[in-house]
DNA sequence: CGTGGATTTGAGAGAAATCAAATCATGTGG
DNA sequence: CCACATGATTTGATTTCTCTCAAATCCACG
């Protein structure tokens, strides 16, 4: 009866949150459909109405829009125990699209279950509109980071971010974590191309910050990583025992 | 027992979720503080931990973050009817600043009697998650603009977005609004400088699109001005009723 | 009528984009 | 196991966009 695809999202929530057993319990009994995708497919495209929201089992995927000339904004970067589209639960159209950024493992949880779980347990819902809020407030920050820093250290706060963000899920121990993404895709979450990321990537190289080999991303020093990148991690509203 | 405060809020409830009388009785119901603050009077600051939402009632509020180096960010702006810091509810720490922009008139809101409010009555608690997602929405869609569009297009972007959002409150018609902004403060919303701001505006000008005096804008032509700016109303996901 | 903030304009510098080509994998099929 | 095709990374040269610095003008307000 146990379920790995909910383990993370639990731990998470049970973190952030406060929620009793039974909470936990009628979590863990929620519908799930399971799926595996592709790196790049699509799991929703702006425009359409979905009646469920996709928690993330194992691997990444990304939300984004495009210019009506094809410049394409990565919005976000979503790890396991993340459900990136639980917006759609208040918000009928999409107004961007979902894609899977690796291979990956989701699970698929109707609306309708989620809804009645909110309308019955206020704690769960609580907690749900916590993540949804913790997104914004990764939003706010990205924004941030793109209208007012430069790119050297804008690569060096995405950095930061990312090393933080996959700490705490066991996913980067040290400094080093992997995630297959291009350099064209960096680009597109910070506002660059994909040459000048190359440039800005050979800066951080040449003043001994990282490493990068493959899809290997090795924080030399992660303080001095976070400093570069004026980072602060308020901004993830970690709970308290996952911060440094 | 007419609460003019609240009026603007109740409207746009109602009009985006499905609310009883009950429910609407209650928010109605809500203890309210009321506040008037001067124009760049702080509201609240990055790091506070806070006990109350504030609505705003009358006037025009914004949020911003700085960098170490003093550049500043402005990540929201925000119209009468809106609860700028409404996600305090659940997030412990403020992750930025919440400030007047004009002259304003607030209603401040005790955490506590929301809270309850939330517990007691789903049907509200959604309302209001919904409007937390909505500006997340728009989050997204400045970061969109300001990661990749260049100054003429951005500034159309937001001329475009004010328009529409002030228009469905009844303070812009035809395409002319009042909004006491300066061009600096624009391009804090846009990631430009405050000269570059002046040549943009210069050029949207000279392309008969807007025309500028004082704090008033006038759209010229609305469609070609939401054309220039590759705007596309969906990220606000108004109610139907407001849609051209 | 003077003062200070906001807007406007000019000139030059800097950051990032664009265009183009070379190099470096990685994975496939012979 | 090598030859080749494909996609990603790297580098160079040039252009474009935006910033910075500076000064002038405009305007509301006391």
């Amino acid at each position: 009866m146990s379920r790995p695809l909910l383990d993370s999202l639990l731990t998470k929530l049970k973190a952030a949150s406060d929620l009793d057993s039974d909470d936990l319990r009628a979590i863990a009994s929620l519908p799930i459909r399971t799926r595996h995708l592709d790196p790049h497919e699509f799991i929703v495209k702006e425009g359409d109405r979905t009646h469920e929201c996709c928690l993330i089992a194992d691997g990444f995927a990304f939300r984004s829009k495009a210019t009506w000339q094809g410049q394409t904004q990565i919005l976000s970067l979503h790890v396991p125990g993340e459900i990136p589209d639980l917006h759609s639960l208040h918000l009928e159209l999409m107004d961007h699209d979902l894609k899977a950024l690796s291979r990956c493992t989701l699970g698929f949880i109707p609306h309708a279950a989620i809804k009645s779980l909110n309308a019955n347990r206020p704690r769960v819902a609580a907690a749900l509109w916590r993540e949804t809020l913790v997104d914004a407030s990764i939003f706010r920050e990205w924004m941030f980071n793109i209208g007012s820093r430069v790119g050297v250290t804008r690569m060096a706060h995405l950095l930061a971010e990312l090393n933080r963000r996959l700490e705490v899920i066991g996913m980067a121990k040290n400094g080093v974590f992997d995630l297959p993404i291009t350099q064209v895709e960096l680009g597109e979450c910070l506002g660059l191309t994909g040459v000048h990321v190359n440039r800005v990537l050979k800066q951080l190289r040449a003043e001994g910050l990282v490493r990068t080999s493959r899809s290997v991303f090795e924080l030399l020093d992660i303080d001095l990583m976070e400093e570069r990148g004026e980072f602060d991690p308020d901004y993830l509203h970690l709970p308290a025992f996952a911060l440094s």
